[in-house]
DNA sequence: GTCATTGTAACA
DNA sequence: GTTACAATGACT
């Protein structure tokens, strides 16, 4: 018999193997196995048993050892694996890898990372002699002697385009030393996983909850493909809801997954789901990033045998290798905490979906603010909606109101920080003693220059996107294309002097505050000043204690925290991040805002948000234009991170690091076909081209240029409506599809 | 001609 | 990822 292999061992191609008699009866598709790769022992797994090679068969050598008597994936796992590969062009291997823990395969080499580093400085003698007859090596030793620090292998022979051969030369001669580190996950210590375990009686629920479990029940019993979008305000009482439905899967003898976006953020959920299965007798698996070997070791045997049929936990856990799955949850599915940035860069909801298509089960997608893909999936007829509308606790929904600071700044002249409605209602509050939350949703980008008055954003003329303002040489530069002017003295639109650059710093605003109110004890969070990690949890609890009266910060206060005290929330500046082409940061912004106040409110008053913008009601459509896609946008994100690339520009960069054309151009063409089938337009392709960041050898690179109707500058507009769970039908005209050709 | 350096392809 | 080998170039 002779078995086709996806070996763990850094490269991605499938390889055949002969399987020794003794071996043919525990040997399956799914099985973890040792084989002599260049005749040393790799872990590999069988994708294909019993095939035909493609190579002459004395040529192949036999399978070394079947490492479990099971199958580490089972089949619906293996497709799902075969998807992500194609759908999120990654590569088998790292799919894989990403699938099966490593404390399962057991014996992979622990994950190693390799640092070089200068183990004597050069001679001068020595230099020139090396630049003669060893230049690679001796950029490579030039390069070393200017870093700091221990630099990682891998990092260093792509940036400067040489192969491994150079630096074990170099490690030969004696002058640079290779570190080999093991990459190990440090366990922190969290307060939930054994701790206390909530117990009690499941509440009544009230008419509407008993609709949606109907609803959902319903789809379970049939026992068919489903997507349910439950659409639920904030206290309405969905995780009920998920409860019932994994019940009513356990009562059936069937296994569920249930995912949250941060297990260490939501402790609650974790342990009330703990304690109403395990009173009934389920063990129930936890399942995140921050496990020990041992721990996840057991969980995985536990599911994979049966003894365990539900399984909790953030993003990975969408992987378990439960039996008969009959229901997915995913909690708060609009939580970009369900992104795995790295690759495989995959979106834990996404896969959700498609392992729910595969296995025939039902997928409970659920937020207070669902995505609008997910919304668009809903309009097309793909997701069923359920709605509850209604708080358990009939607490009013948040108040949203939006301020048009254009009329401010006439009415108050010069420059305005906080609105007037903004202000009266903080001071109410301070007297009231209770607290205030400032967002500042200012990214790491600099200003772009906007007209006071008309709120007017100069745009590069040949990409649509705002340009930025760069106070040093007074000079407007676009960071796609690099055109660039100087910056006008008066607004182009409406010729108003008063056009200024735009960078509402946390400082600016703690002045205006301590102007409005010089009394009340104040806190700024940002990444300036939360350098030292403790003060962070230290403002926190201080903050949650009432020691602080207004607390002023980016996104992160807004982490899934609870604030009882606080009854307004600040959005101070929305279009700020609003000319930044990455909706999500918007989208997301708003989506904290609802919710934070959404727990907001004391008794029976609810909590207010007063939301400050100069395009109160901006065209979607025009804005739409230069928006941004998601899918792909996570492949773009890693070529930021690598070459502090502008957000929008969509590089492809790190399938095109080789240099074979042919391949490259197979590639580019791949990805051209998926964005199109993904966006039902055409896409354009540039290439091949040089590029422009480093000095990488790049005569083959090719750059792919998209974009899609998304909203932007709707937002605003449509957070009201989502809080009052109203949804435009223009908006969905504009929506990307994310979930793209999922189904 | 030899030897070192470097890039490339293959790993069954 | 690692290794074997082929291609290239420097030097005697």
């Amino acid at each position: 018999m002779i078995v086709g292999v996806q070996p763990l061992a850094g490269f991605d191609k499938l390889l055949h193997y002969k399987v020794p008699e003794h071996l043919r009866a525990e040997i399956h598709r799914g099985s973890l196995v040792r084989v002599p790769i260049l005749n040393r022992p790799q872990v590999g797994l069988v994708l294909e048993a019993d095939t035909i090679a493609d190579v002459p068969v004395e040529r192949l050598k036999n399978i070394l050892e079947v490492m479990q008597d099971y199958p580490a994936l089972t089949p619906d796992l293996l497709a799902l694996a075969k998807w992500m590969h194609v759908y999120y062009a990654a590569r088998m291997e790292s799919v894989l890898e990403a699938m099966i823990p490593a404390a399962v395969r057991d014996g992979t080499r622990l994950k190693e990372e390799r640092f070089l580093g200068l183990a004597r400085p050069a001679t001068p003698d020595e230099l020139v002699a090396l630049k003669k007859k060893a230049p690679q090596q001796a950029r490579v030793a030039e390069f070393l002697a200017q870093q700091f620090q221990l630099v990682k292998k891998s990092l260093l022979l792509s940036r400067l385009g040489v192969t491994a051969a150079v630096v074990t030369a170099l490690v030969k001669r004696g002058l640079v030393r290779e570190e080999v580190r093991h990459v190990e996950r440090v366990a922190y210590a969290d307060n939930w996983s054994g701790g206390e375990v909530v117990t009690g009686l499941p509440p009544k629920l009230n008419p509407e909850q008993t609709a949606v479990v109907d609803s959902v029940g319903e789809s379970l019993t049939k026992g068919k493909f489903a997507v349910h979008l439950l659409h639920g305000v904030t206290g309405s009482g969905k995780t009920e809801v998920y409860l019932r439905a994994v019940e009513q899967v356990l009562a059936a003898g069937g296994s569920a997954i249930y995912l949250v976006p941060e297990v260490a953020l939501t402790p609650q959920t974790v342990s009330r789901l703990r304690g109403r299965f395990e009173a009934a007798g389920h063990q129930t698996v936890v399942w995140h990033s921050h496990l020990g070997e041992g721990e996840r070791l057991d969980g995985w045997t536990a599911l994979a045998s049966g003894k365990a049929r539900v399984v909790v936990g953030a993003r990975s856990a969408i992987f378990a290798p439960v039996r008969d799955l009959r229901l997915i949850v995913v909690d708060e599915e609009h939580e970009p905490a369900y992104k795995q940035d790295e690759t495989p860069r995959y979106h834990g909801r996404d896969v959700a979906v498609y392992r729910a298509k595969l296995a025939g089960a039902t997928c409970l997608l659920g937020s207070a603010t669902p995505s609008l893909e997910s919304f668009a999936n809903v309009k097309s007829g793909k997701y069923r909606l359920d709605v509850l509308t209604k708080r358990v606790d009939d607490k009013k929904m948040p108040d949203i109101q939006i301020v048009d600071m254009r009329i401010e700044v006439m009415r108050q002249r010069g420059l305005v920080t906080l609105s007037r409605l903004l202000v009266n209602h903080m001071q109410a509050r301070f007297e009231r003693r209770e607290q205030t939350i400032l967002f500042i949703n200012r990214r790491g980008y600099s200003s772009s220059m906007q007209c006071r008055k008309c709120g007017h954003v100069e745009q590069c003329p040949h990409c649509s996107v705002a340009m930025t303002y760069h106070r040093a040489d007074e000079t407007l530069k676009c960071h796609l294309c690099g055109h660039q002017r100087g910056s006008p003295a008066v607004c182009p639109s409406c010729a108003a002097p008063d056009i200024r650059w735009r960078g509402l710093g946390t400082q600016r605003v703690e002045e205006a505050v301590r102007r409005v109110l010089p009394r009340a004890r104040m806190e700024r969070m940002d990444t300036d000043t939360m350098s030292k990690k403790h003060r962070f949890r230290e403002i926190l609890s201080e903050f949650r204690a009432g020691k602080i009266d207004v607390l002023i910060g980016t996104q992160m206060i807004g982490k899934g925290l609870d604030f009882p005290n606080v009854t307004l929330v600040g959005l101070v500046d929305a279009d700020l991040s609003m000319h930044v082409p990455d909706f999500r940061a918007n989208e997301r912004t708003f989506q904290l805002l609802v919710q934070v106040a959404g727990r907001a409110g004391r008794g029976d008053r609810s909590g207010e948000v007063v939301v400050q913008t100069f395009t109160p009601k901006a065209d979607a459509i025009q804005y739409a234009k230069r928006a941004d896609f998601d899918g792909f946008a996570e492949v773009e994100l890693g070529v930021r991170k690598q070459f502090q690339y502008p957000p929008y520009r969509h590089l492809i960069h790190h399938l095109f690091r080789g240099k074979n054309p042919e391949k490259i151009k197979f590639y580019a063409e791949h990805w051209v076909k998926q964005v199109e089938k993904a966006l039902g337009s055409a896409v354009e392709m540039r290439g091949p081209t040089p590029s422009p960041i480093e000095k990488v050898k790049d005569e083959y690179r090719y750059q792919i240029w998209y974009f899609c109707a998304r909203a932007t500058k709707v937002v605003p507009e449509l957070v009201r409506l989502q809080a009052e769970m109203k949804w435009p039908d223009d908006v969905t005209q504009i929506l990307d599809v994310d979930a793209m050709s999922l189904m």
